[in-house]
DNA sequence: CACCCTCGAGTTCA
DNA sequence: CTCGAGGGTG
C-alpha cells in the first residue's frame, strides 16, 4: 500500500536524509580511524534507524550509496567471494637488469614512441581492490585468483587511512582503486612482541603478518577478542597504486591518475618516480635495492609501469599480466630450507640452548646450516616442528634467524622439538638458575665439559687474556676428555702448569661437518726434536684446523669403536711451543684482563676495568665488603653480589692458588691500594669516544687503550651521551646512528691529534670549514 | 621510571 | 655485529 506525500515532505525529507548520511559516514570514518568516539553507538544507531523510515517512507531516496546499504549493514559477509568488475593480474617478472633493458626495449620498439617510466616500490603485502560507487566504499575484497576474491570489507575499514567516502565531487559511479595492505616494519615488530607476550605465535614475516591480521575473524562477542582484533588491524596501512574498472578516465598518465587518487584522499606511495628513459628506471632500481631497508614497509621489488594511459591500450595484456608494466624482482634474503633437528648446545655459562640444524641454503651471501633458537618458549613461540620447511633470514645481514615454519608444507612426518632434562654433554639435571627463568642451565659448572672448554676458549679470547693459538679447537682439544682418557685440562686451573710435553699427547678428533669424514689430528715434536719453524702456515697451527674442517671436536665421537675415515694428521710442534710462550706472556696481563678470565657472572671488561683500578689487586677485591665493591662506578649490587659469591666456591679459589703458584700476576704494580683510584685527568677527561671501522695507525683494541690512556671513557655503542665518534674505512652502523644523533664524526687523523691534546686541538677544523678538514682527509 | 649501557651468545667472513 | 636480557644511573 503506496504511502501519500506532497513535493514539499519530499524535499524535506531529502534534505534530512542527505544530512543524515554526510553524518553517519563521517562517524563511521571516525569509528574505525583512530579517533576516540565522537558519538555513542546508540546516536549512531538512531540515525541509522531514522535514515531507514526515510527510505522506507520515500522510496525514491534509497540509492546503492547510502550507509544503509554499504558497510556494516552487512550486505555480504566476511570471506564470502566476490567477483571484481575487472579482473586484477599479476605482473610479469624479471630478475636482472639485462632482463629489465629486454623488456623495456620491446616496449619502445611496440610503442613506436618515446616512452616514459614510472617506477615505484613492490610493497611485500596482499593486493587489496576497492570499489567505490558514487564515491562511497562499497566493498574490499583480496586479489583471490584474479577474477573472484574474497570479502573483506568489515576488517578493511579498521585500517587506518582508507576513506569510507572519496574526497571531492563528481565520482564515477563505479571505480575499483587497486593497492596493497601492508604492516610497517615497526609494527610489524610490535605485533610480534605482543604476540610472544600473549604467548601466541609469532608471524614469520610482514607479509603474513598482514595476511593474517586482515583475515581474523572475530569469534562470538568476546570484548577482549574483538579489542585484540581491531589493534592489529589498527596497525596495518595500505597504498593505491592502480585503478581497475573506470571508463574513460578524466587524466592521461598514470602519474597524474595517482594525482587524482591523493585528491580523492586514498593513500599514494611517495615514493614513486617518472624518469624519461629505461637507464633512469635502472637507476632507480639500482639505489632502491641498495636503501631497500630504509623504508616504512618491506620491499621485494621495484614496479616499473609506462606511464602514458594511452599505451596501455595500445600495449594491451595477456590472458595474465599487462605489457605494459613489469615487476622486478630483488633476490630473496629470505628463502625456505629443512629444518633437520633441533639439538641443545651448551655455553660457558652452562646455558642450555637449542638451536636449529638445516639443510644448508643459500641465503643474503652466505651459506647457513645452524641459527639459534635461544629457548625453549622461542621454539614454541616460532612454531617450527623437526621435518618442517622453515623460512630462514639474516637479521641485519648477518645473524641467520630462523622465521617460522611454512605450515602448507607439512606431511604429518613433522615432530616437536622437546627440551632435554639433562645436560647433553655431562647428564646433569638441568634447572632454572632461579624461580622463573626461562633458561635452563647446567648445573656442574666445574666438571661439565661444555662449559670447561667454554671458559678456557673465553680466556683465550680478545676482552680477556687475548692468547693467540687460544681459539676455539685449541681449547676444545685440551679439554676433551677422550683421548687420552684424562685431558690435560680438568678445569682452568691447570692453564698456566701446562708442558709442551703434555701438549703433543694429545690427539683430536674432528668430524667435518660438510662430508662427514672423520679426522684424527695429533700434536707432535718435529723430528729433529726442535719447536721447528719448518711448516708455519702449510699444516698450519691449531687455527687450521677450523678452516679445513670448521668444526669443533666431536665429544660424542668414540675413537676405539671405529676406524677413522680421513687421515691422520700432525699438529707441528710450532703450535704447541707458541701456545706455551703466550701462555707465559699472559701471566702478566693487566689486572683487569685476568679479573675478565676468571670468569665471574657480570663481570665483563668494563666492570673489571672498574674493579681493577679501584682495587688495584684481586686480594683487595677479595677482601672488600658488598658495600664496597657497590661503591665502585658501574658496579652494583648483583655485581657485587656475584663477586663475593665467586670466591665462596672451592674450586674457584684453586684457580687462583694455582695460576698464582704458576706466576700469574693478580696485582697491578704500584698501584696505592683500594679506593685509591686515581682521577686521572689527561686530555679526555670527561669525555666518551666511541671507535668504529679501521683506524689508521689503531688497532681495534689500540684505539680502545688509547682512549682510556688519554683519560677518556671508551664506549661500545653511540648514545647522545657519547662525545666523539672516531670512524674509519668499514664503519657500519654506528657511523649512521651518530648521524643521526648529531655526534661529531671525525676520522683517524683528527682522532689522534684528540688523544694528543684533548678538544681543543681539533676544535680548530670544526670550526673553521672546509679547508681545515680536507687537510685531514686529504691522505685518504 | 626511562634511558643508556654492558653482558653473553651465536654466526659468518676476510 | 646484532639482539635480548637485565643491570646501573640520573
Amino acid at each position: 500500500m503506496a504511502e501519500t506525500y506532497t513535493i514539499d515532505e519530499l524535499g524535506a525529507a531529502k534534505a534530512e536524509a542527505e544530512q543524515l548520511t554526510t553524518r553517519i559516514l563521517d562517524l563511521r570514518d571516525a569509528y574505525y580511524g583512530e579517533d576516540a568516539a565522537v558519538a555513542s553507538d546508540e546516536e549512531y544507531d538512531a540515525m541509522m534507524h531514522r535514515l531507514e523510515e526515510l527510505e522506507r517512507l520515500f522510496p525514491e531516496l534509497q540509492s546503492q550509496d547510502s550507509p544503509t546499504q554499504t558497510v556494516g549493514a552487512a550486505r555480504a559477509s566476511l570471506f564470502d567471494p566476490v567477483e571484481h568488475a575487472e579482473p586484477m593480474l599479476s605482473l610479469d617478472n624479471v630478475f636482472s637488469i639485462d632482463e629489465f633493458d629486454a623488456w623495456a626495449t620491446k616496449v619502445e620498439r611496440d610503442s613506436g614512441r618515446r616512452v616514459d617510466y614510472l617506477c615505484e616500490l613492490k610493497i611485500d603485502g596482499l593486493a587489496i581492490n576497492l570499489r567505490y560507487e558514487n564515491g562511497v566504499l562499497v566493498s574490499a575484497a583480496t586479489r583471490g585468483d584474479g577474477v573472484v576474491g574474497e570479502n573483506v570489507t568489515e576488517n578493511i575499514a579498521f585500517v587506518h587511512g582508507i576513506p569510507q567516502r572519496l574526497e571531492g565531487e563528481g565520482h564515477p559511479p563505479l571505480v575499483e582503486v587497486r593497492g596493497e595492505v601492508f604492516i610497517p616494519v615497526k609494527a610489524f615488530e610490535e605485533l610480534n612482541a605482543e604476540q610472544v607476550a600473549l604467548g601466541d605465535r609469532i608471524f614469520a614475516n610482514a607479509r603474513n603478518a598482514a595476511a593474517g591480521s586482515l583475515r581474523q575473524k572475530a569469534e562470538g562477542k568476546n570484548a577482549d577478542k574483538r579489542a585484540q582484533m581491531k589493534n592489529r588491524l589498527a596497525k596495518l596501512r595500505m597504498l593505491v597504486h592502480g585503478i581497475g574498472a573506470w571508463p574513460n578516465p578524466p587524466v592521461e598518465s598514470q602519474s597524474e591518475v595517482y594525482g587524482l587518487l591523493k585528491v580523492w584522499g586514498l593513500p599514494t606511495s611517495p615514493y614513486f618516480q617518472v624518469v624519461p628513459t629505461k637507464e633512469d628506471a635502472a637507476a632507480f632500481i639500482e639505489t632502491s635495492g641498495k636503501n631497500r631497508h630504509t623504508f616504512e614497509h618491506e620491499i621485494d621489488g621495484i614496479v616499473i609501469k609506462v606511464d602514458e594511459l594511452e599505451l596501455h591500450g595500445e600495449l594491451g595484456a595477456t590472458s595474465r599480466a599487462p605489457r605494459w608494466a613489469i615487476a622486478y624482482k630483488y633476490p630473496p634474503e629470505q628463502v625456505n630450507t629443512r629444518l633437520l633437528d633441533i639439538v641443545v648446545s651448551v655455553g660457558r655459562t652452562g646455558r642450555a640452548t637449542p638451536f636449529a640444524i638445516m639443510e644448508p641454503v643459500r641465503v643474503a651471501g652466505s651459506v647457513v646450516r645452524q641459527a639459534t633458537l635461544h629457548n625453549q618458549d622461542v621454539v614454541k613461540a616460532k612454531g617450527v616442528l623437526i621435518g618442517d620447511t622453515v623460512v630462514l633470514r639474516k637479521a641485519g645481514d648477518v645473524i641467520p634467524e630462523v622465521l617460522g615454519p611454512v605450515v602448507e608444507l607439512r606431511d604429518g612426518s613433522e615432530r616437536e622439538f622437546v627440551m632435554p632434562t639433562h645436560c647433553p654433554e655431562c647428564g646433569t639435571l638441568l634447572a632454572p638458575a632461579k624461580e622463573g627463568d626461562i633458561d635452563l642451565r647446567c648445573p656442574n659448572a666445574r666438571s661439565c665439559p661444555a662449559q670447561v672448554r667454554g671458559r678456557v676458549e673465553h680466556i683465550g679470547s680478545r676482552g680477556a687474556l687475548d692468547i693467540e693459538v687460544l681459539g676455539e679447537v685449541t681449547a676444545a682439544a685440551l679439554t676433551q676428555p677422550l683421548v687420552p682418557a684424562t685431558p690435560p685440562l680438568e678445569t682452568e686451573a691447570a692453564l698456566f702448569d701446562l708442558t709442551v710435553e703434555e701438549l703433543f699427547g694429545i690427539r683430536v678428533i674432528v668430524r667435518d661437518n660438510e662430508t662427514g669424514e672423520v679426522k684424527l689430528v695429533e700434536a707432535a715434536p718435529n723430528a729433529d726434536g726442535t719447536p721447528g719453524e719448518s711448516t708455519p702456515k702449510e699444516v698450519a697451527p691449531f687455527q687450521r684446523l677450523r678452516r679445513t674442517s670448521g668444526k669443533t671436536p666431536d665429544p660424542a665421537y668414540d675413537p676405539e669403536a671405529e676406524e677413522f675415515a680421513g687421515d691422520a694428521r700432525y699438529v707441528p710442534s710450532k703450535a704447541a711451543h707458541d701456545l706455551i710462550l703466550n701462555l707465559g706472556k699472559a701471566k702478566t696481563s693487566p689486572l683487569w684482563r685476568i679479573l675478565v678470565s676468571l670468569n665471574i657472572r657480570h663481570v665483563g671488561p668494563v666492570a673489571a676495568r672498574a674493579l681493577a683500578n679501584y682495587f688495584g689487586s684481586l686480594d683487595a677485591i677479595r677482601a672488600a665488603s658488598r658495600d664496597e665493591l657497590a661503591s665502585v662506578e658501574g658496579v652494583g649490587g648483583i655485581i657485587a653480589d656475584a663477586v663475593l659469591d665467586w670466591f665462596q666456591v672451592d674450586w674457584h679459589v684453586e684457580i687462583i692458588d694455582r695460576w698464582t703458584t704458576a706466576g700469574v700476576q693478580f696485582t697491578t704494580p704500584g698501584h696505592p691500594g683500594p679506593g685509591a683510584a686515581a682521577e686521572q685527568g689527561g686530555p679526555l677527561a670527561g669525555l666518551t669516544v666511541v671507535a668504529t671501522g679501521s683506524l689508521e695507525g689503531f688497532s681495534r683494541e689500540g684505539a680502545l687503550e688509547a682512549i682510556i690512556a688519554a683519560g677518556g671513557k671508551a664506549a661500545s655503542s653511540v648514545s647522545k651521551k657519547t662525545d666523539y665518534v672516531a670512524a674509519g674505512p668499514g664503519a657500519g652502523s654506528k657511523l649512521g646512528k651518530a648521524e643521526a644523533l648529531g655526534v661529531r664524526i671525525i676520522d683517524a687523523a683528527q682522532f689522534a691529534l684528540l688523544l694528543e691534546g684533548g678538544p681543543d686541538a681539533i676544535a680548530v677544523a670544526s670550526t673553521d670549514t672546509s679547508v681545515a678538514e680536507n687537510d685531514n682527509e686529504s691522505d685518504s
